[in-house]
Parts: C-alpha cells; structure tokens; sequence
DNA sequence: CTGTATCCTTATAGATACTG
DNA sequence: CAGTATCTATAAGGATACAG
C-alpha cells in the first residue's frame, strides 16, 4: 500500500475531531478545498492560485483529496490536455468545516482581513455569511 | 529548539483556512482542545484520553498549544506535582471550528460517538486500525 | 506525577529535470 | 498542459530510559 496517510486514531470520544483532521490535513489541501469550494478548476489555475506549491506537491494533494472521495477529476482527451478538478457531492458536505476554518482564520490570524488580501477574502466572505 | 512550526503560506484567498489548519494540526491537538473544551484536565488525564499518543507527544502538544495561548498550564509547586491545562479565552474561540469537525467525523467517518456508525464511509476504516 | 533526554524511523516537502 | 521521476533535506512522530 502505497499511501498509508491514515494513521492509527485511539479512539476516545473526541476522535472524530482528529480523523477529520486527517483528512483534510496536508500542506495544502485546505486551501484547494476552499477554492473547489467555489467552482470547478483546472490543473493550471490551482497552481496560479497557490504560488508557494510546487506541481508535484500539488498533484500529490488532488490525488489524496480524490482517494478520500472529495473531489472528481475530469479529463478531457484533448491536446493540449485539459483536466478539470471539482468537488463531489461528498467533497460540498466539508463546506461547513472549510467555512469554520476560514472564519476563524480571517478573525484571529494576521491573513484575514486586516491585510491586503482582504479585498479577495470580502466575496467569499459575503456567501459564507458572516457570523 | 526554535519553533519553526509554521511554515510558509501564499497567501492566495483561502490562506485564512491553512493558517487556522496549522494552528490545530499535529496529531494530537484535535483531541486535545476537544477534550479541554469540556473543562480543566490534569496530565495523566489527558494520557488516559489519549492512550495511544506517548508522554513526549503530548507534552509537545501541550507546549505548542500553550505557546499558540489557547491553553493555561497551571503548575501547583506540591509533591507530587499537579499541572492542570485548561483553555484559555483565546482557545475557547476554536469552539465553533472543534465543533465542526467533530460534527462532520461523526456523520461522515465511523469515529462518530458510541452508537451511530456512518454507513457510506465505511470504506476507509479497513486500515483504520482494529482493535 | 509530570515531565526531559536520546536515539531512531518514517512522513512530508522541495528542487529539478523529463514526458505524453 | 498536466503531469512523473529522482534525489535530497527536514520535520514529525515513536521507543525507551531517566529525573525533579
């Protein structure tokens, strides 16, 4: 077995906390899952919108994501070649989580909305409805 | 050991949900603020807990969640030693982030509280450790 | 009881080059 | 365009022993 990702959970009550912190764990998958979050990309955009991943480390994430059952990968037999990752039906029941992250990150953290960024972060902010 | 624990974030939209990721990863830090969330725990109440996770793990734990401020470690100079972790104000405004990954394990993994197993995902726990 | 100190193994991540 | 393949470096995690 190639990717033993999922490491042994004891599990007392509050287990549950950390295996779904497993899966959305990795470097980078909870930001790829907050931009699925708002619309199919491709293999490209994913990679303009998170400049510090290398491909490699980006590829390795979407596979782990579309294991898990999170996101589809579509392929289209063209060339150049076109592959589009969206969110499965699986994949929107994270919103909720992704939303809590991101809410408490733009309040407690120095990424959320005192800085320069905070333009981008407003849209997404306004259909998370802030609360 | 300087704590290099944070690593570097692009900080594309969405950046907010890696940094609130990065504060509560680390194999232990899920359970632990979950169970703290419930009110003053003492170290080897917290090793009973946490059963499979071993002392230095989770002195480790405890130490970067202290430094991160969202727990109080109150140290009662007695022999023997009593050290009791609690959350601090700060910590208690992961409340709503802890609760929703509990939420989403519980409906989507087998991790869910005694009694009410997810029947969809099954499919992941084969190499999630019998016991 | 509540930790430290070592030592070791495995996971994670990055750089770079190459490919259908 | 969307990936693989190597190779290497570092960080995370674990076993065990020891200590105040």
């Amino acid at each position: 077995m190639p990717r033993i990702r999922h490491k042994r959970l004891d599990c007392s009550p509050g287990c549950a906390v950390e295996a779904t912190l497993e899966l959305i764990d990795g470097k980078w998958k909870g930001v790829i899952l907050f931009h699925l979050l708002q619309g199919t990309l491709r293999f490209n955009a994913l990679r303009k919108l998170l400049p510090n991943a290398t491909q490699r480390m980006l590829t390795m994430q979407l596979r782990e994501l579309e294991e898990d059952g999170f996101i589809h990968r579509e392929i289209y037999p063209q060339v150049p070649p076109k592959v589009e990752y969206s969110l499965t039906e699986h994949g929107r029941t994270l919103e909720p989580v992704i939303l809590a992250l991101k809410r408490w990150g733009d309040a407690h953290t120095s990424f959320g909305a005192s800085g320069r960024q905070a333009e981008a972060s407003a849209k997404h902010e306004a259909e998370a409805g802030t609360h």
